[in-house]
DNA sequence: AGGATACAGATGAGGCCACC
DNA sequence: GGTGGCCTCATCTGTATCCT
């Protein structure tokens, strides 16, 4: 896993080295690049004022970082690591969304059951979004044109859960949930099936700058890597500069 | 600190529907 | 009628959080 890397461990204590951008500061950019979104005036002037100690230029720079990383990334220029639990959803993702086969599950006798990868709050809420788009039962929509980083059947077992969270009322809750999320605000997603901005996976992103919603998108599945690494965790695979 | 429990993701079974 | 794809539901299991 990511945050096992010696690269990264505990790098959420780092000091703010300008160049340098340690998680929590990732997390921040994360969170101020869903909430000033791409047409806002003075955007990169916003985003930087969320982040100490970083100037416009530098979260300009960090944000193509990204971009580029990303393009590499899709271009197959650069391998994904591997991690110990391969559970790799990144890999995995289209497999049976697009009945692509990635060859098959390993033959143990066993067959250990994959660990679970959380899901995001961009996530949720762009499932929301899907909800609301396409309606509940059509998961398969959903999961091509909006959570694109989850199979139809993550999204139908997200749902599943969100649902019985929904019918269970709002009874002392024990806990707070990602479910208990109902509403999209602040958030950018594609906005009808044909204005889709995210391309279909069989199409080669690195021909064109993504958006940031394609980027976002594809942070996340990142992310999905990094275990609560935030959506832009895999900068930390240090293959950037 | 450690046990209890709530939560969430994965998976399998069964049913429905469209297509041949 | 057979087959495949997809959905719903139930259940299993790992993890996070609460409670004593």
């Amino acid at each position: 896993m990511f945050h096992e890397d010696p690269r990264w461990t505990g790098s959420t204590q780092q000091p703010a080295i300008p160049n340098r951008w340690t998680r929590e500061e990732d997390k921040l950019f994360e969170q101020a690049l869903v909430e000033f979104s791409d047409d806002l005036p003075h955007r990169w002037d916003r985003i930087a004022g969320k982040i100490p100690g970083k100037s416009i230029p530098d979260v300009v720079r960090h944000y193509q970082d990204l971009v580029h990383d990303v393009m590499v990334i899709d271009s197959g220029e650069v391998e994904l690591p591997s991690y110990a639990d391969d559970s790799a959803v990144g890999l995995s993702r289209w497999d049976s969304a697009n009945q692509i086969s990635f060859g098959s599950k390993p033959k143990s006798a066993e067959p250990e059951r994959k660990k679970g990868t959380p899901w995001t709050e961009q996530e949720h809420k762009l499932f929301l979004q899907g909800l609301k788009q396409y309606g509940k039962g059509d998961w398969r929509s959903i999961s091509r044109n909006v959570v694109i980083t989850r199979t139809p059947t993550q999204v139908a077992s997200h749902a599943q859960k969100y649902y019985l969270r929904q019918g269970s009322g709002k009874k002392e809750r024990k806990r707070s949930s990602i479910h208990d999320i109902t509403s999209v605000d602040s958030i950018s997603v594609p906005v009808t099936p044909d204005q889709k901005c995210i391309p279909p996976p069989h199409v080669n992103p690195s021909q064109q700058m993504p958006t940031f919603q394609q980027l976002n998108s594809q942070q996340i599945h990142m992310n999905m890597n990094t275990n609560h690494g935030g959506p832009f965790g895999y900068q930390n695979f240090g293959f950037h500069k």
